[in-house]
Order: C-alpha cells, then structure tokens, then sequence
DNA sequence: CTAAAGCCTCACACCGACGTTAGAGTCAAG
DNA sequence: CTTGACTCTAACGTCGGTGTGAGGCTTTAG
C-alpha cells in the first residue's frame, strides 16, 4: 500500500504519515524508486498513534508502546538491568496517565454541571440572596486540580 | 497578591500567569503604577487552567469554562437565544472530553499490560510458536481507538 | 540617596504537530 | 512519447505554550 492509500483509509493526511515517521512512529518499506509502502498493519497502528497524540501524550511514549505492537508481540530487552528500567519509565507514565485522567473526569465533571446549568437555568441576573448553584461548584473546585500538574 | 507570590504559591512562571491574562484565563487589576494583583481564588483558578491545558483541552472551552467559576457564579447570558447556543457549544465539548477520556483509557490498559508484562517477562528471544500476549494486546487494541480523533 | 529586588512591556526563539509550497522523479494510461 | 496523478525531499510558515532576555519603572531596605 502507498502512502496516499493509507492517508484515504486512516484520514491521516500525506504530510502527517511522513511526520510519524520523522519520530520513529512508523517504519514503511521503500521501493527500488523511494517510494514508501505500507503494510496492512499499519493501518491500526496509524489509528493508534493518532489516537494517542491527540490525547497529548508524550511523543516518546507513544514510540516506546507502540515499538510493543509491532505485529502483535513486544520486543522486550534480554538484559534484566535494562528490562527493569524500562518497567520504571513506562509505569512512570502510567501513573502520569493515570493523573491526567482523573484531572479531565473532573474538568468533564464540571463541564457537565455548567451545561445542566445553562440549560435548566435558574439564573438570569440572579437575586442576590439566592445560593444558585454555587455550591456545586465549589465542590467540584475542592475535588479540584490536586494533580501535579506534572510538566 | 503580586505576580511573584501567585508563581510561588502555583509553582506556574510569572511568563506563564501573563500568558494566561493575555489569552483571558486571568484578569488580575492593576494598582496605579501597573502591577498586577491577584485574588485569593486565583490560586485554585490558576490551578485549573494548569490542570486542563496539561490535558490538551481546546483553549476555548478552558476560557468558556473559568468564566463560570469567577467567583462561584456562572455569568450566563439572558437571551435565551444565545443561552441555546452557549450550551449547545458546551455540550458538544462535553461530548468530545467524554470521548477523549475513553481513548487515555484505552491507552492507559494498553500501558498497563505492556508494563505487566515487562515485569513478569515472559518473553525473552520468544519461542516462535509461543503466542505470548499477542492476544492480549490485539484485544486492546480491538476495543482501539475507534475515536474519530477529533481534528 | 542608592542599591537590590521585583515588576512592567516588547520581542525573539524554541518545540511539537502539523499545513503548504516548490522542484523533481516515477508510473500507468492513452 | 506525453500527460496527469502520485510520489519524493527540502524548506518555510503557523499556532499554542513556554523560556529568555533587554531596557525601563517601582518599591523596599539600608
């Protein structure tokens, strides 16, 4: 398959799969004349790598796990001391993961309140006595941010 | 509270707190010779901003977002016209944080096997008939991305 | 009064994740 | 052989989110 196939099939465009690439995100066989060509696979993995960029992970991340679906089956360093290194980044950036989705459950939480506020409006400009929803907000705040924020 | 202890106090650089006003996420007054000061709540604010724009949450709806938790208190539009549209927008980017969320953790398991199995290897050089994992993560990656990847 | 620290604006620079263009080669069909 | 669609590389542009100054004003401490 070429390029301009695969961008059809996975939406991606020309420029983006020549990018994946760029990062090590994909590696297409080339013709006697350049020309790339893709595998099958290729396709879901392009799914996954768009998927998990638009999520805003880490770049490297996404290389490390996908290097892990290659066809299905990881390719794991022999050498414990390395293996064992590898164990600690890729849990590190689970626990980061892991952080980031809780930080958005709460953003979609609160989200979710202001929608059914608007919609179910009691507000308007409000009589100044009236607690409204405030509270409910301010809940959602204290659940809050809490995450490290993990530059 | 001037720019200085805000940072301090949120751990975001003083670039980044004029960043944020810049873009309308802050809105600090000014004493008369210019210099910013901060309310109390703007730390909890200031954390939420950090908190969604770690997430990759489109910058509107960050903005849309904080300007109803000024004070507790949505500011909400008295036309029911533009009521409709506000929350129309809203809820479509509710809906789209909702699909984000189920992509992470989608990722998320997919990290968390691979971890698993580094750990526990398994593997090594791989017997060549020895199916490993390999259906493990093709079911991962089946329940996959499935996300339209929200451009 | 002076020095130091903190603040101001302006502005250039960087990285990631692309879009776009330019100029050239390749390939299948007429 | 020519045309047109497709591909290649290389390079520049853009936007968001930052870092890092430069040059100047304000405030505080000695």
């Amino acid at each position: 398959m070429q390029i301009g196939e695969l961008s059809a099939r996975t939406g991606a465009s020309v420029r983006m799969l020549r990018y994946y690439e760029e990062q090590g995100l994909l590696e297409p066989r080339r013709t006697e004349s350049g020309y790339r060509t893709y595998a099958e696979s290729d396709v879901d993995r392009v799914a996954r790598i768009r998927c998990m960029l638009s999520a805003a992970l880490p770049a490297g991340v996404v290389g490390k796990t996908l290097r892990f679906l290659l066809d299905g089956r990881p390719v794991i360093p022999e050498e414990p001391a390395e293996r064992a290194r590898l164990a600690a980044t890729l849990s590190d950036e689970l626990a980061a993961l892991t952080d980031k989705i809780a930080a958005l459950e709460r953003s979609r939480d609160l989200l979710a309140q202001i929608v059914a506020d608007v919609r179910g409006s009691v507000v308007g400009p409000g009589s100044p006595g009236d607690p409204g929803h405030a509270e409910d907000y301010r809940a959602v705040r204290k659940a809050g941010p809490a995450v490290g924020v993990a530059g």
